[in-house]
DNA sequence: AGTTATACCGCACGATCGTTCGTTCGTATT
DNA sequence: AATACGAACGAACGATCGTGCGGTATAACT
């Protein structure tokens, strides 16, 4: 076998960052330990951290890796809808199916990396707040759309619609799993819905 | 001075208790330590724990104590208004002035424990489910006896306004806080008596 | 063919984790 | 006055945490 290429290296580090993923999406961000990381992928726990230097950024990487599965997931399908109200429609089908999927085990990624950090200042505290800024600027600028479009009452604030389909689809996924109550994520789904007009 | 009495022994288990009330709220139930616990009430470590046998026994009492706080702050002001739509109105405020308190530094503590063992089984995972669905339990309730009144459309499901509610404001709070949205709760506000048909 | 780079390993480190001892000490009961 | 109880302590345990060092084997470059 020829020498590790460079694509193999990333294979490799994104092959650890994935496992990585799943493993965090259950046990959280903070959760994550080199050891059980290093067992799950049969290496050693040196071999493992010497490719991102330390935790933090190896934490870091696995944030960065969770964003691109729920873009990919939820804003790339939905992308080219027409934009405004129908894009906001296509982006909640998405949303939901995306929770309803197992792409994170343990829930919401995002949610629970904003719950584990809310708290706590630092290099992942910003990269999470910017995560979930850039989203909900992504929604906003929809809900801006639609309602230029009439589609939204002139009255409502784009700023508050993104903010209430984001803590809508936070907060009950993590109240449909904690409760187990199998139509939650319908109950989400509607009150999304609901939030940018439709029924 | 006497020997330690009933009520001082409770006195001083509360105490720590509320501490890591405190503590927890900030780092989780699951990062709560002993150690670190220890230091804080200028204890041992073993001295502190030996009040509850275990680890588990402790985070059990201290997400008890929790849920005592949040039923203090947000039921009980609430529970002398009339049955109903008034009620729920009333919630929301004081549901909503909860968020807004410091009254847990690190948010909302039952968030946070759903969000750390809703894909880990045990007793805390029991616990936490069990008040979830409590709460969820008297919101349905009030909404059932609202929409008996004609306060709420007949076609409205009374658990979805229960998981609606709850939605908004365990994902608001959490979102309000890491995007740093001195609006959030507000937005949540506006939302949550949306909910119920209120504007 | 020899050199160089590097991915990975085994190993050990200091720290901290939860827990378990044996002990001390103050108070209440007898 | 003697005894018993229980709260709290200091110390130590085995385990696991993140991290750093030295060695090795492989593959690309000269």
């Amino acid at each position: 076998m020829a020498r590790r290429s460079l694509a193999d290296v990333a294979d490799s580090r994104t092959a650890v960052v994935e496992a990585a993923v799943d493993l965090a999406s259950v046990i959280g961000l903070e959760g994550l330990t080199i050891g059980r990381l290093a067992t799950d992928l049969s290496m050693s726990k040196s071999g493992l951290i010497g490719r991102f230097g330390d935790k933090e950024t190896l934490q870091r990487a696995v944030l960065q890796a969770a964003i691109e599965r729920f873009t990919a997931a939820v804003w790339e399908p939905a992308a080219g809808a027409a934009a405004g109200l129908p894009r906001l429609e296509a982006v909640i089908d998405h949303w939901i199916e995306h929770l309803r999927s197992d792409t994170f085990p343990g829930g919401c990624f995002l949610t629970t990396a904003s719950v584990e950090y809310d708290a706590r200042p630092g290099p992942l505290h910003d990269d999470i707040a910017a995560a979930v800024h850039r989203w909900l600027t992504v929604l906003q600028h929809d809900a801006t759309t639609a309602q230029a479009a009439g589609d939204l009452p002139p009255t409502t604030d784009p700023a508050d619609v993104a903010f209430q389909l984001y803590s809508l689809a936070s907060g009950g996924s993590v109240a449909a799993r904690i409760t187990d109550d199998a139509k939650g994520l319908d109950r989400v789904r509607t009150a999304m819905r609901r939030t940018i007009g439709l029924n």
